[in-house]
DNA sequence: CCCAAATGATCAAACGTTTGATGAAAAAGA
DNA sequence: TCTTTTTCATCAAACGTTTGATCATTTGGG
């Protein structure tokens, strides 16, 4: 274990965690330092790919990474109701609808009232939105790969199961979740 | 494998992963599959972790997790220049420059100039932030354990050496980072 | 010493997200 | 059938983030 006790200034990105959980440990006797450290560790690994990927793959085509999922869903699962486009894509009914304003206005997908239930909302890529995705998630997907190649094929499968129980034991955490 | 092509109303946020990779595969001849799969499942639980922690911890006390996150480091590590915050807490200058707007609002810390260089700005804890912050930290821990204890102790130090691993490939990947 | 380049911080516009409220349509109950 | 409840979508306000521009200060080269 190494005791860093880096003064602030020399404090990085990577370094914080260490320090974090060492000085936790050491001034709050009863910190759970392991869930600290798994938490921590976790949001700044998704966080730095999540960056990569925004910033290298869809900004420069003036696109998002929510707005690609939204049409990524699409392309792959079909026209479906936007309640199911924002339960696959991991966002709220509100945050959607936010969401689709500017898809919309770009021409990429069209909503419109379903015919069995005018409450609902039917959504589709437009032929602009169906063309150009598949460009982007390629581009994507060759990001993923650079990031992927880091760990060893049996390493990936294991982290891939790992995040799987984790997100598995939500229910015996009694995780909140979207509604 | 599982050929879940399950219609588009039944998918949901976790069969969506599957569903997706193995359509993608099926369709696309050249996806990575595994590495779409490893890059889909990372921000599956990272999304479920961060809303979790936000929705039961930070917002119910008006706090936010960027927010939380500046004065934590602030408390860990002392006072310090809003430049190391920034690196720290993993943020642009930009977004913690709006961010301190909020924060010394609320009365949590104070920005002053710094005195050996002008343009530099020293971040301090108030009274009442230093006050808040140790009660925040342990829900947010008690929240983290309770994730925590989905794992096994050897999966969670395997899980975290994987994600440090994948973050130390992010040089070979030459991932762009935040400046 | 002076001027050009680099650095620290902020601002502005656009975007996605959250919570809580409102409106409209459908489902359930009396 | 009529009323109450539930469901789907949107809106409004507040917030954090991004990119690109601007301003002030400091550093470094002639």
């Amino acid at each position: 274990m190494t005791h860093n006790t880096a003064p602030p200034d020399e404090l990085t990105f990577w370094s914080f965690v260490d320090y974090a959980v060492h000085k936790a440990e050491r001034e709050l006797p009863t910190v759970n330092a392991e869930a600290m450290r798994m938490v921590l560790t976790l949001n700044r690994a998704t966080s730095m790919v999540v960056y990569d990927l925004e910033s290298t793959v869809h900004r420069p085509r003036g696109w998002t990474w929510p707005g690609f999922r939204v049409l990524f869903a699409l392309w792959l699962a079909g026209p479906m109701e936007a309640k199911t486009t924002a339960e696959i894509s991991g966002m709220s009914r509100a945050a959607l609808s936010a969401l689709l304003n500017t898809l919309e206005r770009d021409g990429l997908l069209t909503r419109e009232r379903a015919v069995h239930d005018r409450r609902a909302l039917q959504l589709s890529l437009t032929e602009a939105g169906y063309g150009a995705i598949l460009g982007v998630f390629r581009a994507h997907n060759r990001r993923e790969s650079a990031w992927a190649e880091a760990l060893e094929p049996e390493e990936r499968r294991e982290l891939v199961r790992l995040l799987n129980k984790l997100m598995a034991g939500s229910t015996d955490a009694q995780a909140k979740f979207r509604s």
